[in-house]
DNA sequence: CAAAAAAGTGAAGGCTGATTCACTATTTTG
DNA sequence: CAAAATAGTGAATCAGCCTTCACTTTTTTG
């Protein structure tokens, strides 16, 4: 019996997150989150405080599971220049192929409570980043530099390039891999060029 | 009297624009736009159809006017490097001084309706590094890339040094002044070097 | 199995904030 | 100056949603 609450929540926690990928933030209501988990709304009171909580769980979720795949790059073998253009890409590339998740979250607030959270995961992408370009900097790949503002830059730039409306289309395999190739190689040109005539 | 007319109008329009600019389009509420450009709720209607309308001039106004001058950053003499350094520094610049207007704005969603005229400017702002970078390809000066990326890049990167979390504290003109540096040599440095390892 | 506890229901309540509107004040006009 | 038109007022209305709660159904327990 346990099984079944545990099996509810997850079934709650789902559509959430399916409705988020979705629709955005913007178009996720309790209503039909409880419909679309098969329960009544007041349910979902039974299983998270308030609609914030409920979508700040969603939203840790797949922030963290996102960067524990940026950790393993960044923290894997090669050149630092190498693992900084992986880690960019293989988040674009995810970005571009599941529905937005994560992606369609960081780019996008409502509320006041959920907004912190988010910008909370903004801050954990950066951290990623900065560790990297430290390690570039330590190993003379990559010139001096302020890492906060280069790791903003980055984070930043990946961010619009997917969800922005400047994004060009990304219908189409060959378009999506032109684009994590684009991003990618800004992101790796601006950090090994970066101070350059500062 | 068409005077009395136009005062208000630009009362309300200025009301609002304060507003923003400390507080977001967040905490913009009809009421309060009132109670600041001293006049009635009701009043407000006479002069605008409704909330979105009245802050989409806000918007469209502050940012034609960021728009004019990176234009004419852009348009003007230099080597396209440093067009595009100026163009970037300038943004940068003019958004850390000034209470956050077009910036608050270009940054933070709300209304559905308010929201896409800020995907509208957004991909205004690119147009203009677009133009900046075609020129710069032109001239040999950067290598060939995918324009549209590098754009969106740009817009992103200094989108989010500048409100993003992640941004250093940009207390004090010093930090100030080294943020708008490392902004700038890191969107440089992008597009001088991108595609360099593609 | 009956009583108690826990889970689930969904209509009603409440809150926030835009929009309206019956009415008053001011300005224009003949 | 009186009538008509135009501005302006602000309390009431409306709308969207989250949240609650009195009640039913299911599960546990003695």
């Amino acid at each position: 019996m346990q099984q079944r609450l545990a099996a509810n929540r997850e079934r709650i926690l789902g559509a959430a997150r399916k409705l988020v990928s979705k629709g955005g933030l913007r178009e996720a209501r309790m209503g039909t989150v409880a419909t679309e988990a098969g329960l009544s709304t007041g349910a979902l009171y039974r299983y998270f405080p308030s609609k914030a909580d409920l979508f700040v769980d969603v939203l840790n979720a797949a922030v963290d599971h996102e960067i524990l795949i940026l950790d393993q790059i960044i923290e894997g073998p090669g050149s630092a220049r190498d693992r900084l253009r992986n880690a960019v890409a293989s988040f674009v590339r995810r970005a571009l192929r599941g529905p937005n998740l994560a992606y369609a979250f960081i780019a996008e607030p409502t509320e006041a409570d959920v907004d912190a959270a988010r910008m909370l995961c903004r801050k954990q992408f950066g951290e990623v980043f900065k560790r990297i370009i430290r390690t570039g900097i330590a190993n003379h790949e990559f010139p001096e530099q302020d890492v906060d503002a280069s790791a903003a830059c980055i984070v930043g730039a990946f961010t619009e390039a997917l969800v922005g409306p400047i994004a060009p289309s990304t219908r189409g395999t060959k378009n999506q891999d032109r684009l994590i190739d684009a991003v990618s190689s800004f992101c790796v040109a601006a950090v090994v060029g970066a101070g350059t005539d500062a």
